[in-house]
DNA sequence: GTAGATATACTAATTTATTAGTAGAATTTT
DNA sequence: AAAATTCTACTAATAAATTAGTATATCTAC
């Protein structure tokens, strides 16, 4: 899968927020400095191109849908990490959290159950 | 702090993995095809000044060396992570996890023993 | 239907990131 | 010490990412 630059990270959160989303949308939604229009129309460009949005005329407007889920990029992003940081190992990385949130007996417990919740 | 573009995150990376490099030795780490030499000579001043690395002078090569740790890097970039994909909450994310990964019933326990044993 | 507002296509400018050439200094080899 | 090698400073070329201008089409209100 591709990579996405900061930008389009950025709007495809807003997309991945949403459902469907035009461009008058997304440069409302984003922080100043707001970018132009046509800068916001260029990077969806992009993404369409891409393959990470599908697009669809709305009278004569064109709304944008993700076709990339969020779930599956964030899976890479969080592969990623787990290689980089932690030598591809799961246990390592959670040993990391749960160091690194100074968690309290109750949240461990919490967690816990959570984790418990999800599998067993 | 600052972000890392790509090819500054990996020689970070070998440079934290070591304690000191040379240029002549980043070259060499690097995976085919190998930058010009003077190619990471200039990535390598830039990430100077950026301040996460210090050069000092052996003889009359440089030596670079980490500045800013990986450690507090990485919790940089995790952190974003959480903020990015999961609200914030680390229970949230703690649960995509444990679902994600397919742990089995084994490694839910270990995973459960290191949490413990991280806190309690 | 004309004026004003909004959207898009096309194009290009600007900025950031990456790559590498040239020249000269220092070091090693002969 | 001359020749070959290695390293660095300086500079610049190239590529990728981001920004935005101009022209044209479409719609809306009058």
């Amino acid at each position: 899968m591709q990579k996405l630059t900061k930008r389009e990270d950025q709007i495809m959160q807003l997309i991945w927020q949403s459902d469907g989303m035009f461009i008058r949308d997304i440069v409302e939604r984003l922080p100043h400095p707001k970018p132009h229009y046509n800068t916001v129309a260029t990077i969806v460009k992009i993404l369409v191109k891409k393959g990470f949005l599908t697009s669809e005329k709305l009278g004569n407007v064109d709304r944008y849908n993700a076709v990339v889920s969020m779930e599956a990029y964030r899976k890479e992003d969080i592969s990623n990490i787990k290689k980089k940081y932690f030598d591809n190992s799961f246990s390592k990385m959670m040993a990391h959290f749960a160091k690194q949130e100074q968690l309290t007996d109750e949240e461990i417990q919490e967690l816990i159950a959570i984790i418990k919740s999800k599998k067993v």
